[in-house]
DNA sequence: CTGCAGGCCGGCG
DNA sequence: CGCCGGCCTGCA
């Protein structure tokens, strides 16, 4: 059991606020989830994080770049805290939003899954992708499914893959894979700019902008990113735009120039307010 | 039965 | 280019 002294970190905001999909609370508040190639059990009393895993090598390192724990989220909290008095009360209510540092591969996935769906399907979608092309992993006596690799997931056919419950991105699903098996190096791409980085990932088939913005924040750390779902369009245009309907261009353009460079921790803190009626 | 859910694609003006 | 209809599927 390895324990990690953590500040500002709070695990039901960061694990349930829809920037991951393999989590689940148990009984006495600890989580369990995938983290690449391994199962974790993560817990938190009085600023210890508790953490237990299948497998310990290199364990701490895989926590803290997933968890963004070297980063100080104390002085961003406060930092954002001074824009205005939306972001004021966003934060105040969901302290302890980390932005995660997850799999690319499983998140490119994952996020073309999630267009025009809900939560609970897309779930289950991944758990099926899982446990149908991806490595079992044993933890505490049960059975748990690794996301599978892009060779493995190579050999789904559109049909399989429809089977599984992804309705009509099954083809999104079936091109990108073989698009990042081939022409698109997810580590090349990591190094480009952020501008260039997005035009990059909508070439993948069923990435449009919000989709690829979710990406770059969730598994890119390109925390100037803004996802506008459905959700933050309507909340932005309330608090700002006086209820009016404007375009996704604008409320980007302006919410960058509005947040700075936390642009990506105050859109989770904001979804995260509006989606529990906070703000 | 319709509407809709964390959008994207393709065709058209 | 920007706009707009259609779309798997499950659940209210």
């Amino acid at each position: 059991m390895l324990k990690i002294p953590v500040k500002c970190l709070d695990l039901d905001q960061t694990l349930d606020c829809g920037q991951c999909f393999r989590w689940k609370k148990e009984k006495d508040n600890s989580w369990i989830g995938i983290i690449q190639d391994r199962v974790v059990k993560l817990k938190i009393e009085k600023e210890i994080l508790y953490v237990s895993s299948n497998k310990e090598e290199e364990l701490e390192k895989v926590i803290k770049e997933y968890l963004d724990l070297e980063r100080d989220y104390e002085s961003i909290e406060k930092e954002i805290s001074k824009i205005d008095e939306n972001i004021e009360k966003a934060v105040r209510y969901t302290s302890g939003i980390r932005i995660l540092n997850q799999s690319k591969f499983e998140t490119i996935i994952s996020f073309i899954i999630s267009a025009n769906n809900n939560i609970p399907r897309i779930t289950k979608s991944i758990d099926l992708i899982s446990a149908k092309y991806g490595q079992k992993v044993i933890f505490e006596g049960k059975e748990y499914n690794l996301f599978p690799s892009v060779e493995n997931l190579l050999k789904a056919e559109i049909e399989d893959l429809r089977n599984l419950g992804v309705g009509f991105r099954d083809k999104y699903i079936y091109s990108s894979v073989r698009m990042l098996s081939g022409e698109m190096n997810l580590d090349e791409i990591s190094k480009l700019s952020d501008e260039t980085l997005k035009k990059e990932l909508i070439k993948l088939s069923g990435v449009g902008p919000k989709v690829a913005d979710c990406i770059m924040l969730f598994s890119f750390s390109r925390m100037k990113s803004f996802p506008i779902d459905t959700w933050i369009k309507k909340v932005m245009q309330r608090l700002y735009y006086n209820d009016c309907e404007v375009q996704n261009n604008k409320i980007l353009q302006d919410s960058l120039n509005r947040y700075g460079k936390y642009t990506g921790i105050v859109q989770q803190h904001l979804f995260q307010a509006v989606r529990k009626n906070l703000v």
